[in-house]
DNA sequence: AATGAATGAGGGTTCATTCAT
DNA sequence: CATGAATGAACCCTCATTCAT
């Protein structure tokens, strides 16, 4: 991989798979776990060259995070267009808890967006991200308020800015570190055990069917 | 303050007055911006000490939630003890929203509770934390369940588990670095700021309403 | 242990006390792992109470090779003076391995002596060990160039004084962490491994046959 | 010294030029004496930049005593070879000791070897290390069997490991703290004072001259 | 004599990032 | 484009010892 990449074509190849290495590298370790030198040795590059692909350790899983929010999205999007049948929250909770799972890394990645990516990020990358988000918020957004009648206009987009949120917490509160998964195996820990799965599905469904009854009432 | 704390009870003072410092310090700046050693010396105590009242500055900063969520949890008690009328899910969502808010510090270091503070923190002072919390999500679940009637046994307890989620989710979200403050400043930006308070009551609006009219069914 | 040592005899008997502690945890670990604290809370003591004793960690383990090295002298001493036959070089090595071989923690306290324990002492303490020393060394000795009849007169303590080097430096070689033993088990490195016992043996042999044959010469 | 040393050839360079510096700070201290950011200060280089040439404190003075090692074998063969007449024992000696003598870090820094620098490793340090030690013990040990005609086939080797522990041993108690220094300027003192070349050259003798009068018999 | 709270010095190491080549 | 040598900031905690009580 010595080559240069000379056409637009060879370094967005080179970028994926430079994602694609980073992706493998935190499925196995947390983001410190991943060194950006290990990142650039199986891919086959020097340290340097890295850097000259995503300007920092930030801008890099900020892509990744990118590439699988897409993918969610475009998933999600892919169920909202299944038939024209209105679903019911419930159904709705199913079926977004189901993608979120899904995308294994994106919970994961989620944690780290607010507080570790976009603290050290440049302008220029920061607004791409989040004019991603805007567009894939518009456009999902829609189709839930297609799908989900009781949703007011903007609800759909809104909800899943809550979503988000909602992702972010539950999964910090479900991969408790080693000590605290001991002490929650107590028996009388019961109540504090949180399945992400279950946890998420309940609560949105909870939210949908919330939004449901207020129909009429403010947002 | 050389004077050294024999009794108990100066020690116990001792230790709410180092608390106090670091309360102070976190309000200023980041978990990582408040040095162990500036805590010691504006506390008029040698290094040393402070990590004779506090093992390590996880579990310094796990006693201060720990008071901010007992005074937390206290102000929530005291208000749905107020009188006997049921509440709506909206008034409920109002108060403990309120009650989030009122304690400054409390969101900021729910965010920090799973992801640092419970991952250097020994079996034991993880255990009295997740007693605590247990103890309260009891007490607290059931005055909730009193109040809102519609709530069934175990789903007070269970809301709080995700309010908790929720909080540390909106707050991140709400808490962005310069650069992003910067983008989201963008007129079409707009749909992507988080107002804590307003997303955190809205959220559990719908929750609410959401448990209210699931009643009969499961979850 | 609450009770206050007022006669000699009552502190006497609590200095022993905690040696013996100290001993049991040296066994145990090296000396960075024996904790002054541990000592005391063992001893069912204050802290401060082990200093009122010892005046330092040092001190303390000094004390402990004192009565360690009381031990093995008297030992020898006994053997040497067992019978009136003259020894050959190779039954004196045995013995004398044998004995150092006997008291466990002598040769691990022997490898702090010197670049330890020594550095920290105040000038009473080391002039006491070394007055100590002084007259084993004459005592035994003499016994040894009784028992040998080719040592010259003042090449018996001498000779002890060249063990005591040859002991530190073999234990040494003899004791290597947990790397260096695994390096060692190569096949290729046999010649690198060091038996104490055989090895200290070997070299007492050595050495006290070369005083043999070189007798009429200087020493 | 911000020019980057691109080829290997600039690389080694640097890396002696480091040694260098080590070697220097050792004269004037010990080894926790010597600041690893010192030694990077003198050496014009950044504290990190050491860390490239050697992983770790333990691994720099491992690479010193290697180098000094690797110079007294070399001073040692070029006198064994030296001509073809047998050498008596005690001429031996006193090769032998004032070759240790000569390079005036050597035993001080194998006094570090087993007890510090070992300790603290990598795998891969320690097998080139011990390899190095192996080949030398062979050749110049062979040379030794050479010179000294009583001694038999690999007895030569088994000397240089002898010497080794011995050189440790006596250093340690012919370098005093300043306590013990003045303690034993005493007169009655006398005897256990140690002169480090006398003692050395002593012992070697004694051992040799042992091995000479053995021949015949085992070890 | 005993206590135990207070003290405070002390430093190697990682790794994202830069920039000379 | 690619390289990889150079950079340098950043920091908690232990524990022997002291001394007020």
């Amino acid at each position: 991989m010595k080559l240069r990449a000379r056409k637009a074509e060879d370094k967005q190849e080179r970028r994926v798979a430079i994602l694609e290495v980073a992706r493998e590298a935190f499925r196995k370790g947390s983001f410190p776990d991943v060194k950006m030198s290990e990142v650039a040795e199986r891919s086959g590059l020097a340290k340097g060259t890295v850097f000259l692909y995503f300007p920092t350790k930030e801008a890099l899983f900020l892509a990744l995070l990118e590439e699988e929010l897409g993918l969610w999205f475009e998933a999600l999007d892919k169920e909202l267009s299944r038939g024209e049948a209105p679903w019911t929250a419930r159904h709705a909770a199913k079926v977004i808890a189901a993608t979120v799972l899904a995308r294994e890394e994106l919970a994961r990645l989620l944690m780290l967006l607010h507080v570790v990516l976009e603290q050290n990020v440049e302008r220029d990358v920061a607004l791409k991200f989040k004019a991603m988000l805007l567009e894939h918020m518009g456009r999902t957004g829609q189709l839930l308020e297609t799908r989900l009648p009781f949703l007011a206009a903007g609800q759909g987009g809104h909800f899943l800015l809550t979503l988000n949120g909602l992702v972010i917490g539950l999964k910090q509160m479900a991969e408790p570190g080693p000590v605290i998964r001991e002490v929650l195996e107590l028996p009388e820990m019961e109540p504090l055990r949180v399945d992400f799965a279950a946890e998420l599905e309940g609560a949105v469904e909870n939210i949908l069917c919330g939004l449901e009854h207020r129909t009429g009432r403010k947002g």
